[in-house]
DNA sequence: CTTAGCACTCGGCCCAGCGGAGTGCCAAGC
DNA sequence: GCTTGGCACTCCGCTGGGCCGAGTGCTAAG
């Protein structure tokens, strides 16, 4: 196999990739040794056909000059891409965003979405943390009326969410006080989704007790639990797209914001990278959608005090300045952490 | 002026209008003479010219049909355009993607806006109901931490709105129940932005009384209704856009895009109808704002059981098809009133 | 007032020709 | 043996001409 490129090749790559990165042409081999290579033309070209051979290039046609193919991106990503931290002057000029203090958890994320998009260019993407997998702080029942009782309970990292229940049968405050007393008792420490299997286990278990009381503080937690609204992406910035030179092929543009708003599809791809420790390139057909061929998205994880939370990003044709959106993601990502972090508690 | 338009004239000004609708191309006069129209096409063309002399119709270049002005659409909407309210069928269709009972007002207006879209094939537009004036109902203090409180409180039409308070001081949960007391009990009927009103005021009385519960209490609750997260817009199906014909001119649609992203813009023309009743229809220049050149909208105000609470309604080139959109919308809007009204007791 | 006829306009389409950018290959040079 | 200059070739994109068709405005007859 021949993946061991010579390093002439490989420099030659490397300076087609950003040549193509900046200027969204093909890119031809007089173009090349005008800047970075010293070398003729036709030794360039002899190089070109051999990457080509290999894969990392294509030409849209016969006098046209090469594009970097999907296996470029990703070898100059992985091998060639040296990513420095972000500088000084971008990290406060992004951090002067989020001057407001205070902000609730939902709207940090909105403006994280907003400044990331706008800092980078790019369509931002923010994945609000699945409540399912994190940790129960505390529940509270709220009595609004004889049949309606409210539930608030947050997390750990500090989200609150709260549900109307409409309740077949009157709880006094004092028996909503011991539900709640209760519940907070033995949930705490349990992730929503222990919270919950818990919750189903306890039923039946007690069942033989008789013990009225429990068996509707049971049914009740169970609906307040219940559905919890999960698998939100808040994604801002979409206009930017509109900018791209991409942007004149229609219908491909057409797809990825059909794409857009389906966001469960966004969903999966900010999902996958849920594990992995850092900033993750994923890079056209790798998404496995076909409706986000060409793109490329560049997300990383952020986390409260309690472990990954979730992950945001940019999206856009798979076209991007990778070197300088992945420090910006990466500094966004942590400095999401460390607001989050501080913020709540 | 010549104001004074023949029956004659009125009826070719309604089949041009009608069938630009339908095909986004300029209108000739062979064309209507082949469908609704029984005169020769040049008594068609004189009538033509004299439109648009008045200036309800402009011709894109010497050869090539007239097409509808505002003026004409504003006229076809005031005085042409006779709707009927939408057929059972319709209903029905729009009625089930309600299904989900037990809906979160948030999630219900989402879910509006979502089928404002699919239904209409255009751009939903749905808008949050603005907090301030809407009447209070209950709040309630949770005690988090030692320095962090949770405030949750409830409007009558059923918006539940949480805010964590940082506590310069710490709160006993006696405490927190007499201020909530006090707080429910002299707030209950006012409107937020009345309620903030007088907290002000009392704070400012009081201050003789050298009640320290009271002035905590105050100060507690300034926090909890400071800054109400107000003037959210809810859009959904943005890429319906991207099917109508009028897409092909990108830098509009770019424009129209943006505009999108400025929530305030929406905001702005959504509001603007608030105080009116039934359907409004605004088009093109109307809207004031010169990035929503050639859009119109469609707007009606949904209610909970004290009146109105918000604007909903579609968006899209001005080229659209009113008569089924104004019943669409309308009926949508009384729907979620309805359920807003049931819903939340 | 309506209508048929006619000259005119103008955009869209097709086609051919051309210039430029870029390639592939070959043979000469270091 | 790698590098390089040279050269023929390809193909896109642009331009300009010619043609067609749709539509108009005007005029004169019914």
């Amino acid at each position: 196999m021949a993946e061991s490129i010579s390093e002439r090749s490989r420099q030659i790559l490397e300076a087609i990739i950003e040549e193509h990165i900046v200027t969204a042409q093909p890119v031809g081999s007089r173009t090349l040794t005008r800047s970075t290579i010293s070398l003729s033309p036709a030794s360039v070209r002899n190089v070109m056909a051999e990457l080509e051979e290999l894969g990392y290039l294509r030409s849209p046609h016969t006098s046209a000059g090469r594009v970097p193919t999907e296996k470029a991106y990703r070898y100059y990503v992985d091998a060639l891409l040296r990513v420095s931290s972000l500088d000084r002057a971008s990290q406060d000029r992004i951090e002067q965003q989020y001057q407001r203090r205070g902000l609730q958890m939902a709207e940090l994320l909105r403006e994280a979405s907003r400044t990331l998009a706008s800092v980078a260019h790019y369509t931002g993407l923010v994945m609000v943390p699945r409540l399912q997998s994190t940790m129960f702080r505390r529940i509270e029942f709220v009595k609004l009326s004889s049949r309606q009782v409210l539930a608030v309970f947050i997390t750990q990292s500090g989200m609150i969410q709260n549900r109307l229940i409409e309740t077949g049968e009157e709880f006094s405050p004092a028996e909503l006080e011991q539900i709640t007393n209760y519940l907070n008792h033995t949930m705490s420490g349990l992730s929503i989704r222990e919270a919950k299997a818990r919750i189903l286990a306890d039923m039946v278990q007690e069942k033989v007790l008789y013990d009225r009381l429990l068996q509707r503080a049971f049914r009740l937690s169970e609906e307040a639990l219940a559905e919890v609204g999960d698998g939100e992406v808040i994604i801002e910035g979409t206009s930017h797209l509109l900018d791209q030179p991409e942007f004149c092929d229609l219908e491909r543009m057409k797809r990825i914001f059909r794409a857009f708003e389906q966001k469960s599809l966004l969903l999966g791809l900010l999902d996958r990278g849920l594990q992995a420790k850092g900033v993750q390139v994923i890079i056209g057909s790798e998404t496995e959608y076909p409706e986000l061929a060409g793109c490329s998205l560049i997300t990383a994880n952020y986390s409260g005090r309690r472990g990954t939370l979730g992950a945001l990003g940019v999206i856009g044709p798979s076209r991007m300045p990778y070197s300088t959106l992945i420090p910006i993601v990466d500094y966004t990502a942590s400095l999401i952490s460390r607001m989050l972090d501080t913020e709540t508690e």
